[in-house]
DNA sequence: TATCATTGCATAGCACGCTATTCAATGCCA
DNA sequence: TGGCATTGAATAGCGTGCTATGCAATGATA
């Protein structure tokens, strides 16, 4: 039984997603901001005050990961988490001032990694390619 | 500064490596496999005994997460690592009898899920993009 | 040959993903 | 209204990735 990694999809895309993650984190960190909290922080500043559930639901992250992934976000002064006056059982998330602050010039990271990736790509390759991939997810999250 | 995550290559690559991490993981759990220990066992099954420098070198790991990874797969009954004769710095890795066995229910495995991420897509859409996503490889391994 | 740089690996510490479990708050219904 | 199911979140435990650091073996050189 042979396997060719150069032609798997699961073993491509686990590549990428690490060399994604090394470039992501060398641009952010001096912003104060790592990986894991860019998903997160991107609902936010398009949404402030989401629930912890609702961020899970749009991101599709474990609830567990979700919980401490936002208590570093807590602890880093990016959020904070006030409960819910309606539901006690609701923990709402806000974003800090310095948390708000960050938006511009983490996203400017983010389109520049994106570029760097896509580089060698015309631009119909790269539409193609993100069509493809959002078509992957879709298969896999049933 | 607006960021639509269904149009970057970043966060769906990162999406999409948690959703096939899962499928997998739960395919190859039966085996007493994770899906860490996969990329060194198929060089393995390739290539029986080769360092652990080696193994960085051709999987584009860090030292040290290899370092940890053999820690656990020699933990778990799947390699053996042996200094080499020649050099005394060096550490060799051989499969077990139990690692080599698994090699075809794990590839079997690993390709019924790539079958499901790609179940949706025609052969040449298949072919478009494994060549696109090795391209960001490339462009990303500089 | 003594010294110093290089190489190969291990360890510490942490981010971030998962499953399993627990607990409190809420909702529902007899 | 009392009892039970559901929901929202926290915690424990572990895999897998990273950077930083340390150390022993080897190689190179004055």
């Amino acid at each position: 039984m042979s396997f060719d990694k150069t032609r798997s999809a699961g073993y491509l895309t686990n590549h990428l997603a690490r060399l994604f993650a090394r470039r992501i984190q060398a641009r952010i960190k001096p912003l104060g901001l790592t990986p894991g909290t860019f998903p997160a922080m991107l609902e936010l500043w398009t949404q402030d005050g989401l629930s912890q559930g609702e961020l899970v639901r749009r991101l599709d992250i474990e609830q567990a990961t979700m919980a401490n992934t936002l208590a570093r976000m807590e602890r880093d002064g990016l959020i904070r988490r006030l409960q819910d006056a309606q539901d006690a059982r609701v923990q709402r998330v806000w974003l800090t001032e310095r948390g708000k602050a960050l938006q511009n010039a983490a996203v400017e990271q983010a389109a520049a990694v994106n570029d760097e990736a896509l580089a060698g790509l015309s631009a119909s390759e790269r539409q193609e390619l993100i069509r493809l991939m959002n078509k992957l997810v879709g298969e896999l999250r049933r």
